[in-house]
DNA sequence: TTGAAAGCGCTACCAT
DNA sequence: ATGGTAGCGCTTTCAA
């Protein structure tokens, strides 16, 4: 005969008490005798029992000590991009306080993905950058629990965590256009679903115009020209991935066009950093024949050679302002969405006036 | 008045069925007739039904949809690791086809980090690297659920995925030996908690003598001493941490020391990336004036410049197979551990022989 | 300080 | 094809 399970139960008929009893010994010290306590705790050791069971606990609780944290693409897409590393690791730290795990699920293409979201036992829901169209985002809304966004998808009535993407990409290309330089070659994540990447037609208008990239690119592009600087003169491509493998080849393709660039704006530091690779290949000098701009401010970015000059955003900090609001969203507290964090130019070694001719 | 949860059996009552056809509506579509299940499941969205509560579900039939990870230090931390996202990768994929999803939870120093395993709603927990003595780990050995190890610890009746640390580490001693290298400086990852960074004592035993870091050093040092190379030729420097910076330190207190290396074991490509980083810094040449090895064949290894020689273990894979192990015993199938994976050398361009003098 | 009892929301057995 | 119902393991109010 199997042995039976050692549940709360049957502990507490073991001991000759009642299950409350055992329940408050975990839960509530100050509910009995510490004498009691210490013999249910002692009796619980030796049977083997490891304390009230966590699913049954959050039944009755209605809170199961987990909040769902939706990543774009998959696990490792996500996680090989140091700025949603850090975001994470802010958002974890907040949230362990109030005892809550992070439960990841990818809003990647495979079928299905929904259904583990719709299935997923959590007490709500973070989204970091998923696209507004994927399906796990309706899986998500209609779990009917808190729900906080970081960056995208921008969702009525859901409080996002988001930075000055605009305001930053403006200061990006008017910090190249002081330092002189008039043909600007530009790197962009994917912006369209199922895009090879490549050069982008400047009038294609983005899947998602409200995408941090494409806002991002749109007013990029928009201070060039308003700068003066024509089309030809600012080639726009879109890279593969948010990677530095995807910034390297990316790089050669804006680099080997027509009308050489003698700078490069990537919206994305692991961008740049791939573009920085490619220099290094081709022994271009940077910033001495090439400058390169990156985006985030993110950790490899500060110990490359040479540094990268940038645009910093609060990373990790975002994380615990996500995490901070979803705690407040679980006590039940009104949350007011949080303005977007500012960001400001870092100037580092990766940018410098055009060589003359 | 507040309005009533919608739950499965206020969703039957409006209906007039009972709570069991409209859990078979969710849950076995062939025990009810397509107009009614059609039916159910219209009025279900009308009220915002979004499908049976998780929780709930998962007390009725013992098993949530989600398996614990337990990984090193902190969230940044393991992830900042290429090593340990691509396994995580692996695992995440594995098991998702089953439904699950991944709850991470961190080993930290942090008191209380023992309490969240506790309660923390999982089928499983697959352990990452932990250092066994952490209170974490006997938490979740604690919860009676299945167990899988990545690594570390190794815990008598849990199945583990490894590899054959001490052989890889022999094969890359070896071929710096085979190339005429007799000074090998050797860089590894902490084994003492708390020990300050800096040249390691032969003598000092590890913290975890079976820890993969002590298993590849020990390797390392038996090889080399079996060729003959004297202890003065053949320092150890404990660096702070697994990542690029701390093995850049590292490699500063290996070639400032009296007795120069010709060459740099790091029993990590992380490690590895840190001393090339500091060999571009202060221009010595790779391979030229400085061998370097790494050990794990992460991807950022087959980028740099040059690309590293190191040791190659299926890393994706051993996340897969932690999954496929997890599954097994979730099944309740038998689980034979699997044999420790075979690695082999790769040769590429950073390393060479010693210059002559 | 301790206990009795209701019920969190669901599923799976057993009936009809 | 559909329904009744017990009970998963726990917490919490209320009473003693």
């Amino acid at each position: 005969m199997a042995a039976e399970r050692v549940t709360l139960k049957v502990l507490a008929e073991d001991l000759g008490v009642s299950p409350a009893t055992v329940s408050n010994a975990y839960n509530r010290p100050d509910q009995l005798s510490e004498a009691l306590r210490m013999r249910i705790l002692a009796r619980a050791a030796e049977l083997g029992f490891a304390g009230p069971d966590p699913v049954a606990r959050g039944l009755r609780r209605g809170r199961v000590g987990a909040v769902g944290v939706l990543v774009d693409q998959s696990i490792s897409y996500a996680f090989s991009d140091p700025v949603a590393v850090l975001v994470l690791d802010g958002l974890a730290e907040e949230l362990q306080d109030d005892g809550f795990g992070l439960l990841l699920h990818a809003a990647s293409a495979q079928a299905g993905a929904e259904q583990l979201v719709r299935a997923a036992a959590v007490d709500g829901w973070v989204m970091m950058t998923v696209p507004a169209r994927h399906p796990t985002v309706a899986a998500a809304r209609a779990a009917g629990r808190p729900l906080v966004v970081l960056d995208e998808p921008t969702l009525p009535g859901v409080p996002a965590v988001t930075i000055d993407d605009a305001g930053g990409a403006r200061a990006a290309a008017e910090h190249l256009l002081s330092l002189g330089h008039r043909s600007i070659g530009v790197l962009t994540s994917p912006l369209h679903a199922d895009a090879p990447p490549g050069r982008l037609d400047p009038h294609a208008p983005a899947d998602a115009p409200d995408s941090v990239m494409a806002t991002r690119l749109a007013a990029v592009t928009a201070t060039l020209r308003a700068a003066g600087v024509q089309e030809q003169a600012m080639p726009v491509v879109e890279c593969s991935a948010s990677a530095q493998a995807a910034g390297r080849e990316g790089t050669a393709l804006l680099l080997e066009g027509p009308l050489r660039p003698t700078a490069v704006l990537a919206l994305s530091d692991q961008l740049a950093l791939g573009a920085l690779e490619y220099a290094r290949e081709h022994r271009l000098s940077v910033p001495g024949a090439l400058s390169l701009m990156g985006f985030d401010d993110a950790p490899p970015g500060r110990t490359s050679h040479p540094p990268l000059t940038t645009v910093a955003q609060p990373i990790r900090e975002r994380g615990t302002a996500a995490g901070s609001l979803m705690r407040a969203l679980l006590r039940g507290d009104p949350v007011t969405p949080p303005p977007p964090y500012a960001t400001h130019l870092v100037i580092r070694g990766s940018t410098a006036p055009p060589r003359q001719h």
